[in-house]
DNA sequence: TTGTAGGCGTTATCAG
DNA sequence: CTGATAACGCCTACAA
């Protein structure tokens, strides 16, 4: 079995028909009498011919039926956040009516290793998250003339981009604390720059990834002058270390933390029973997302439900339409308030 | 901008060179001198050439730079398990030494999208999961001659695979209760076949997912009569469904409970402290994987630790052996016993 | 160091 | 319904 795999003219000629015939029975594009595609289909078999090659199909085509994956970070942290799951799962949706799989691509800017945005064999891109970073993989892949979809990102001009209303949404949760008599609230962010570093944020840093920023102002649009301080990730962890620093010192306890994630949430809400306080008599807690978080039971979080699956699959069809030269559309997605057991009025004193 | 796109030679019109000379200059594969390379840089700026297409490229190499993951359910619901996110990873890893990318495929039999194994340009492929639908992927990706690996799951002869050693881990988690002085013991499974459904299992019944029988079978190495209770899927959940149906009825309530995962582990916890049971005082839990599951705490899971990133950066480093025509190797991992706090010696009555 | 030649395997087009 | 022809865009011996 040294012998090379056969080509599709292997098979025309072992049928006894021109290539061209034998490739219009694979692709079935136009009509074949019922006699040859039979013979076509037993040549190929005798010569354990599997069909078109893809690579060659994909060059003659224009078209490689891939649809590139982008993501800011290791795929095992990015897929750590249910967000991202679901989001997937409505991808894989969104381009399966166009034939596409998913690639997974990792622009983590070291650019060594080959398998990148330059090379990819990709018909189209979906950019996740909001790095300063993604304008980079962006430049790439426009330069490359490849249509390309944003969620969630900070894209320029004319760029097709999948968005929640973050501002808006953050803004009902914190009017719900309002409402409820907080006053005195912190707000844990996402990270707010490619560093992911920890900390409290000055007042006159600026967030640089924009649903950081869009849902601090959000919050703030409430609580203006509201601490804030970033996490690393979003993880229960991180948000435990974020509780964990923020009631640390009894006297300085707020009322009310404004989590930006859910998973962040439930880190704040570990942090507050560890440090001996009720949620939500002694203090509430807000997330958003609206994901299932294990290990939060009895609580049901107070959050924001985003449409994840939407948000993939809204993507999905919108590079599908690029691809059709059809304007994509429908890229707007509404987060919806819901009311759970981690919030209540503040203790009055 | 109605013209078409830049090509290799146009870049080297432009440049006043041959195509094969501007093609060097961008693969780098032979030295050139740095006035004809600048000049074809400069060239390719003028036209906006960004480089080979992709398409043409893997023609004419014959690779494409693409590792296909085949998976056998929703991708959404396959990274819902923390193993198998460490295993992409891993597996990022693995074949990223080989510059390859990841294109997440879904063999789920349908076959009426286009996307699928039969037509995608991958190099090789990595099979993950254990349903006995794995072997019909495993048919056309062999009968396409692309090479194959594995992973825990149940292929044929002269495939590669990457294996735990599922039942002598899980017989020294049986031995550890036994040693404990256990002997009423109820095991919790994976699922046991495609279907995923719920129950205890017959005792003439057998397990046709590897994984699940492998366990199974290190278990009833040492209970050789216990009583198992298949999960629909590894979570918490799942788990807590069969806790539940486990602790029922006190009078035949268990002194011990063997989950095949962590997460079932976890739900079964769950569903003792429901029903009023201390973990591991009226009942000791063993889990398998050795993840961190949220929500778990304070308890610390007496489980088997699999090696997970590692499972997948094996699997990734074989396919690129394969692709260099040698001979993949240390396929075989090991997990590794570990003792937490849900295990006691059972309460003497 | 650069150029020439030939083909990678397929499919769109168009004529018969 | 079938066949001839001509790319698709690139790469790699090999020769100069």
């Amino acid at each position: 079995m040294s012998t090379r795999r056969a080509t599709i003219s292997d098979v025309a000629r072992e049928a006894g028909v021109s290539a061209s015939t034998a490739s219009v029975v694979f692709s079935g594009k136009t009509p074949t009498s019922e006699a040859t595609r039979a013979r076509v289909i037993a040549a190929a078999e005798k010569l354990g011919y599997t069909g078109p090659d893809p690579r060659a199909a994909s060059l003659r085509r224009g078209r490689s039926g891939i649809v590139g994956v982008v993501f800011d970070q290791h795929l095992g942290t990015a897929f750590l956040d249910p967000v991202t799951t679901h989001m997937m799962d409505g991808l894989a949706d969104g381009v399966s009516r166009l034939g596409a799989a998913l690639l997974l691509l990792r622009d983590d800017g070291h650019t060594v290793s080959e398998p990148s945005l330059h090379t990819a064999p990709i018909d189209a891109a979906v950019l996740i998250g909001c790095s300063p970073r993604m304008r980079d993989s962006l430049e790439i892949v426009r330069a490359r003339g490849i249509p390309v979809v944003v969620i969630e990102g900070d894209a320029g001009e004319g760029i097709p981009r999948v968005l929640l209303d973050n501002t808006e949404a953050q803004r009902q949760a914190a009017q719900h604390l309002a409402d409820l008599g907080h006053a005195d609230v912190v707000i844990v962010t996402l990270p707010i720059d490619i560093d992911r570093r920890r900390g409290w944020i000055p007042d006159d840093a600026e967030a640089r990834v924009d649903v950081t920023a869009d849902r601090l102002a959000g919050a703030r649009q409430v609580f203006s002058h509201a601490p804030a301080l970033a996490a690393a990730t979003s993880s229960i962890d991180e948000g435990a270390i974020a509780g964990r620093t923020i009631f640390a010192d009894p006297a300085r306890r707020p009322t009310a933390v404004i989590a930006q994630s859910d998973l962040l949430a439930a880190g704040v809400v570990r942090a507050a029973e560890e440090a001996g306080l009720q949620v939500p008599r002694d203090v509430s807690v807000t997330g958003f997302d609206g994901v299932v978080v294990d290990g939060l039971a009895p609580h049901v979080l107070t959050t924001l439900v985003q449409p994840a699956t939407a948000k993939g699959r809204a993507a999905g069809e919108a590079v599908a339409a690029m691809l059709e030269d059809a304007t994509p559309a429908g890229l707007d997605l509404t987060c919806t308030f819901r009311a759970g057991t981690t919030t209540a009025p503040p203790r009055s004193t």
